[in-house]
DNA sequence: TTAAAAATCGAAAACGTTTTCGAAATGACC
DNA sequence: GGTCATTTCGAAAACGTTTTCGATTTTTAA
């Protein structure tokens, strides 16, 4: 209410709002002496900077945006507050959205998030999305995103992702060199590129063991909101193919799910059957036996998305030449008791 | 790149901008015909208005700002996730801000988003907050504020909250009613009035019952960010006080901590000891024995939240007279394994 | 046909800053 | 004292929109 604004300090000191405005801003072309008298001014007048006009005036709004997929919970809050740390850290601030895997919200959350003026903008794709438009659009209009974790390949921006088929090869790998021999695989829906690069090396995985990859084994968990699809999957497979020794999931929420409809159904984990999951989310550590699988590093995800975006932000501003570059972050196997008997 | 502007249209049909403006707003004093033809001009050059500019006409930036003291993780991404959907659906961003439960924090990023001109905020105390000025002085300057969840009973806005003397109550009522004689408190730190609060309703209980409270059963828990906490209370309580027979936590992570040290000290839930927890997080499910709770509606209590908010922000747009609200929202006792023998 | 009423439009100010460019004042130098 | 360089300041335009208010035109009514 009442703010103060450049000209009530101008007119209290008897000087334009130009040197005013010149003087908070350290311009070289204003005496000392008037500088320090608006700096005492504004401070003790309480002055605040009006973003919005200045946003308007220098065309930028030191503000990104975020879409992510899913609810908060689990993977993404890592993400999340890696995101959140260090674009405050560096000045911005960030709007987010959800797309509760939906396409069509995602598209039109873009163009809100563009309409907004966002300087940028960092996504992680719907499980829907395989027409990518929308993206393309944006960075056409000069509004630079960075995409991370659920990416498209054929999209040309930065990315920050880590390699899926290789981790979930050497998932794989971990249980065939453990011995077990007949390896069944969980995995999420068909559009979405992690589901489908970890389900290639899982296959690629058996194939270079010399294990012949059977598509019997392989079950579709496309709800990742709860364990549920993990759950009844389980159920399936252990009538279906009793002779399973291991399941590599493709989330910690599907291995969760197993888990629990095993220790319910008293088949014991790992003796019986194996399970392996993905992401190292916090409840892996809380299900009994604790779960065996993927470091994935959400929280660095955010920080390098971030540092890559803001990056490319000022190198638009300052017209220099963008360069989009791929970060891959480093995964390994955190071994816990469902994978050791 | 080279967005559109209302001159724009203007030019392209030898109109003004003011009937480009008002044509697009939906005035009266423009004839049919010429609206349609602004209309279908505005289509055809895609015509997205510049929020920013609008929002230093109309003095409005149609966002809401929240800060949350804790990581996103467990209950706050229940509320988030209300937000979020809330704000979006009245046609309001959101802005996000992690106070980690510092209060300096806190204060900096409170004047971050008045200084960003958000239209209102939503906030959750941090654990260190006993000083309320910073929000008394946004609220003077005519930012609304909302309080959620870990609120200050002094400051005078609207909250939403649940009751948590009454839920801490019901709980320790439901374990004396269930037959268990010696309960001990796993209590957070003293500042937040939900601490606070949770211990209270857990000594009125005790007495309600005719059970003589004491102090050295209650112990006190002030890390939030994972389990240890509750982990090494348990293994301390049951050398100090080996003859307990329950345990209500303040929270579910606290919860969660005590029941894996029973696990592995081969301690009994809930034969013999009793675990009740709060806040009715996904993993309470996920343990063994599953968590007895109280569940804590955080998706309506960010809804709730929200729709004060932005009522509060139209009426003083509108010059209406505001009146604050006090929103108590109903809790439930879940009970699971952890404390039915 | 004419006066009044209604319909339609646009000029201009305003929101609060930033920045260019020129003007005025001061200082330096001979 | 006069010239030139330097320092210090301010007028004004610009960012893109909204909205007031008056002007002009058209319609209505008598």
């Amino acid at each position: 209410m009442n703010d103060t604004k450049l000209i009530d300090i101008a007119s209290a000191l008897g000087i334009s709002v130009t040197t005013v405005s010149k003087a908070l801003k350290g311009y070289t072309d204003i005496s000392k002496s008037t500088r320090a008298r608006v700096i005492e001014m504004a401070e003790t007048m309480n002055y605040i900077p009006n973003s919005v006009a200045v946003n308007l005036r220098t065309n930028e709004t030191k503000t990104i945006g975020v879409i992510i997929p899913a609810t908060v919970h689990h993977f993404f809050s890592s993400v999340l507050n890696g995101i959140l740390e260090k674009a405050e850290k560096r000045g911005y601030l960030v709007i987010i959205l959800q797309s509760n895997e939906k396409y069509e919200l995602e598209k039109k959350q873009l163009a809100l998030l563009i309409q907004k003026r966002v300087d940028g903008v960092l996504m992680s794709l719907s499980n829907e999305t395989d027409d990518f438009t929308h993206i393309n659009e944006a960075i056409r209009k000069n509004t630079p995103v960075v995409l991370f974790d659920k990416i498209a390949k054929r999209v040309d921006c930065s990315k920050v992702v880590i390699n899926d088929a290789k981790a979930a090869f050497d998932a794989v790998s971990y249980l065939i060199n453990k011995g077990y021999k007949k390896i069944a695989h969980f995995r999420g829906s068909y559009v979405p590129q992690n589901s489908i690069d970890r389900f290639l090396g899982y296959k690629r995985a058996l194939e270079a063991h010399g294990i012949e990859y059977d598509s019997k084994l392989v079950y579709v968990c496309d709800n990742n909101t709860d364990f549920e699809d993990g759950y009844e999957n389980a159920q399936k497979i252990m009538t279906e193919n009793p002779d399973i020794d291991a399941i590599f999931a493709i989330t910690d929420l599907v291995a969760i799910g197993i888990i629990k409809y095993f220790n319910e159904a008293g088949i014991k984990t790992p003796e019986q059957v194996a399970v392996f999951g993905f992401s190292n989310w916090f409840m892996s550590t809380v299900i009994s036996p604790k779960l065996t699988t993927i470091d994935q590093p959400g929280f660095e995800m955010g920080h390098q998305a971030v540092s890559l975006l803001i990056d490319e932000i000022v190198d638009i501003k300052e017209h220099r030449p963008v360069t989009h570059q791929i970060i891959e972050l480093p995964t390994r196997i955190i071994e816990r008791e469902s994978t050791v008997k």
